[in-house]
DNA sequence: CGGTGTGAATCTATTCACAGCA
DNA sequence: TGCTGTGAATAGATTCACACCG
């Protein structure tokens, strides 16, 4: 099998989102290009990746499109996360619903103060940091959520990758320095209001070089 | 000005992070590839779309160079955003240090239940759904957090849409339809564990594969 | 026909190589 | 000497065009 890009990965990924949601039965990539604008040959390129039958005369049948996504991307394995730091965002992660039917398992929470730990309610157990790396070697965890505040992320980060973690999404607004067998993907609010500003701001310099032209 | 590529944005949007927090006075292009993985020559060719002077036989002047990212990408006005939908997440979103020193005021929080609002302490103010329209156009407000459910994500996007909001970072686990001209930037901790998933596998795969040969 | 599948052509981004500057 | 700046070369992704299938 031809290598599959990487931004081909990412569209599929998105893709699976509106797969589950799509209400019939048939979905033709011309539709898709109406949903996401990415162009119905791009699509098409990229279903042609899977190398399995999919379509049928009128569009992709989406509950096996979905599926074959699910194949060529790994997401059918099971894996386990965890939550560091449970202040107001951690902590909402702990609750946030959606996690398991992806197919992941959250198997614990761990927070520096031991205070925190007994006053929240968590659907999961609860640990005192010291125990990370005991816990997530004893769990076989694989992936964390890290939600620390900005001071600390270096730091815990660094113990994450001594337990053997294996992959890190970074809700703190720094960027992490660890090795790079580590895979890491930051999420910072901030960071996407900034991407969206940059693109405003393009938009607006090209309307005014369109008036000098 | 050649026109400046997408992923060259990205980088340079990341590469404020680095500067930030950088320590030293300078910092060489293989500096940054030690700390992000990209090429020299990546960073090199990037850093010269942005036709300044910035170098200094040793080095970048960090100051300068976060400057002129600062200015290339439209960094330096002033945006208002808001938060839709004031659960747990959007709460904590309220109450997220950093926005303030990146450029972007927080102006105010909406949810559709009044009770909710009432609860709430808030460093600004809150509103009922139904002021959403009204409260955006009055204080120009250009950008949205949305932290609602996944179910009513669609519907008060659109509500967002008709307000006039110019972009919107969507937390909730949906892809979302709305006219090509709003831009979407998508932030879901199931998509991300999802794409760090499909790269272990890829691992993996490439080390069967290699068995093989 | 209204769709998909896919090599070939085009367009875009990255890497290279080396000139030039402190 | 060490590092940047940048046109030219390479590699990579997208788009196209058309054969083919239900």
């Amino acid at each position: 099998m031809a290598v599959m890009p990487e931004p081909v990965i990412e569209r599929l990924l998105q893709l699976t989102r509106i797969l589950e949601k799509h209400p019939k039965e048939l979905l033709s990539s011309a539709e898709i290009e109406a949903r996401t604008g990415w162009s119905s040959h791009t699509i098409r390129k990229d279903i042609s990746y899977l190398k399995e039958e999919l379509a049928s005369g009128a569009g992709y049948r989406v509950k096996d499109l979905n599926a074959a996504i699910h194949k060529a991307l790994g997401l059918e394995t099971e894996r386990r996360f965890c939550v560091v730091g449970l202040g107001r965002l951690g902590s909402a992660y702990l609750n946030f619903p959606s996690f398991g039917e992806a197919g992941f398992t959250l198997s614990a929470g761990f927070d520096a103060s031991v205070n925190r730990i007994e006053i929240l309610s968590s659907p999961v157990p609860l640990y005192p940091s010291f125990k990370m790396a005991e816990v997530i070697s004893r769990f076989a965890i694989e992936l964390a959520l890290l939600c620390v505040p900005a001071e600390a992320a270096q730091s815990t980060a660094e113990k994450l990758v001594a337990a053997g973690i294996r992959g890190i999404v970074n809700f703190a607004p720094v960027a992490l320095d660890v090795p790079a067998s580590i895979y890491v993907r930051n999420v910072h609010a901030v960071d996407e209001l900034r991407a969206i500003a940059a693109r405003l701001n393009a938009t607006n310099e090209d309307a005014i070089t369109a008036d000098i032209d």
